[in-house]
DNA sequence: AAGGGATGCAACCGCTCAATT
DNA sequence: CAATTGAGCGGTTGCATCCCT
């Protein structure tokens, strides 16, 4: 049973990847583009499994990523869209341009969960801690504590986190995502998975009640 | 200055899903 | 329709660096 090794391990490298392994990958995918990781190590003389050389150039080497800190704006919207996804790092990285999944992921993992934690918010639920055992850690001043309050230590019974604005626009904040089931769309309007490269998304239709139907207005000027 | 713990990032591993045979 | 294959995803780990004592 099982599953043959997406790769010969006996002669394939691990661990950090040097400068001249970066080089040959991002020639080759220069040359050749993106095309099917197993067959690209050995094509492009390189001792890695595919998998590795497609998450190095995903994630490292790609020419349109964005290094460098998340704005403020960058880490609110990892945050709705957080609450809205749960852990779906790619599609959150969608909305992201620039960003990588695995990024977002550490980025959420280093600092938003402290964050949050530090506005007595639970990072998995969105909705505030319950107990005083609110961020105990969290310091007095949480400088950015932006709005928090959040009623954090009183409601504990609170459904939901009042601060969490599901709204989805990364554009221009007046996109504004219908969240009501909207019987009508005014607008040409498309399924969020699919607009984030999920072709065939299982999302149901509007009003599903599984509640992952992300229905999204196109903006203006944009197009699937 | 040195040691040890905390933190952040890059990379690996195993699983799932979709396409192909 | 079932089996196989490959790509992609999310969780986890390992290591380098930073910071505090």
């Amino acid at each position: 049973m099982g599953r043959s090794p997406c790769c010969e391990k006996a002669h394939t490298n691990k661990g950090a990847w040097t400068k001249e392994e970066d080089e040959r990958l991002v020639s080759y995918i220069r040359a050749h583009g993106e095309g099917c990781w197993r067959a690209l190590p050995k094509a492009a003389g390189l001792l890695r499994c595919g998998k590795s050389c497609r998450l190095r150039w995903m994630n490292y080497l790609r020419p349109d990523l964005k290094r460098g800190n998340f704005t403020d704006a960058e880490d609110e919207l990892i945050i709705r869209l957080h609450g809205l996804l749960g852990n779906k790092w790619s599609l959150i990285a969608a909305q992201l341009p620039g960003r990588t999944d695995n990024e977002i992921k550490n980025y959420w993992n280093t600092h938003i969960k402290r964050k949050l934690l530090a506005r007595g918010i639970d990072p998995q639920t969105h909705r505030p801690v319950t107990g005083a055992a609110a961020a105990p850690a969290a310091k007095p001043d949480s400088s950015d504590d932006g709005g928090s309050s959040s009623g954090a230590s009183a409601g504990t019974t609170e459904p939901r986190c009042p601060d969490l604005n599901l709204d989805l626009s990364v554009g221009p904040p007046a996109a504004a995502a219908p969240t009501s089931t909207s019987d009508s769309h005014p607008q040409p309007s498309v399924c969020l998975c699919y607009r984030l490269g999920r072709q065939a998304c299982r999302c149901a239709g509007p009003g599903t009640p599984q509640g992952f139907g992300y229905l999204r207005p196109l903006d203006q000027g944009q197009h699937i």
